[in-house]
DNA sequence: AGGATTCTCTTACAGATGTAGTAGCTGGAC
DNA sequence: GTCCAGCTACTACATCTGTAAGAGAATCCT
């Protein structure tokens, strides 16, 4: 089963973000970085949520001192590609092009990203053909 | 948080899908999409997922004869653009096109796809300046 | 009419999630 | 040595989700 698909709630994924942006600190550091990110949790909701993924595999910690230091266990790449999967088979039938073709149409971009774009699509082309 | 936001749990996720699968129908015609989907659940349990997600707005009923004739109040669009979206705001920043770059390098085109991408961003290219 | 079928309505219940309080341990300040 | 600030552990509890059974009403078959 690869993975057991990263089934997070909310909040969970809220805290984890904040792990990924302190890369390894306690709780009081990843509370801080919820703070910093306008999300007001008490102490013990972050503590609960790190345990909670923790049991999960997403967080690994070990006790230094007295406190116990968290890391993320799964990359943010991981998770979001994951996510970006799931939207795919939800809405495309797994074919990732037409979310492409969607995003191209709908979201507006800059003049850069469209050239870098571009080149991409360029040398994605060429090294198929 | 922000509006409304679909919010919703996976079963409730997947019969919305076949809800829009079906267009309009009974409690029996959403099961029966959902069998054909491959995933068993008991009548009452699509009944409850279907009165569940008319509380939260994503669906319409109307009472014809004995049953009730449900309809999704929300288009497929409509809830993928907004997964999209929060895909984007949690792992891009806001961002759209990292997104379709990140698209482009990992997933695997075939050439007829390719060439059709060519051909939208040049015409947003040119659309563009 | 009487049973079979098919709906809706009501109720249940376990596990997941969000949120947090309280108690107790511990290392440093004094 | 005592006290405090900070950390963990344990506990709690309301909601939300997934899943469904059972009761009762309308409809249909024969």
């Amino acid at each position: 089963m690869s993975k057991g698909e990263y089934k997070l709630g909310s909040t969970e994924q809220e805290v984890l973000q904040a792990l990924w942006g302190v890369g390894r600190g306690n709780v009081r550091q990843v509370l801080n970085e919820m703070h910093a990110r306008g999300r007001n949790l008490a102490y013990t909701t972050v503590q609960t949520m790190l345990t909670r993924l923790e049991q999960k595999g997403f967080v690994e910690s070990d006790k230094s001192g007295m406190a116990y230091i968290y890391r993320a266990a799964v990359g943010r790449e991981e998770v979001m590609r994951s996510r970006v999967r799931s939207v795919v088979e939800q809405f495309f039938d797994g074919a990732a092009a037409p979310l492409v073709l969607q995003l191209i149409q709908t979201e507006k971009f800059s003049a850069d990203e469209i050239s870098e774009l571009h080149k991409l699509i360029d040398k994605l082309d060429s090294s198929k053909q």
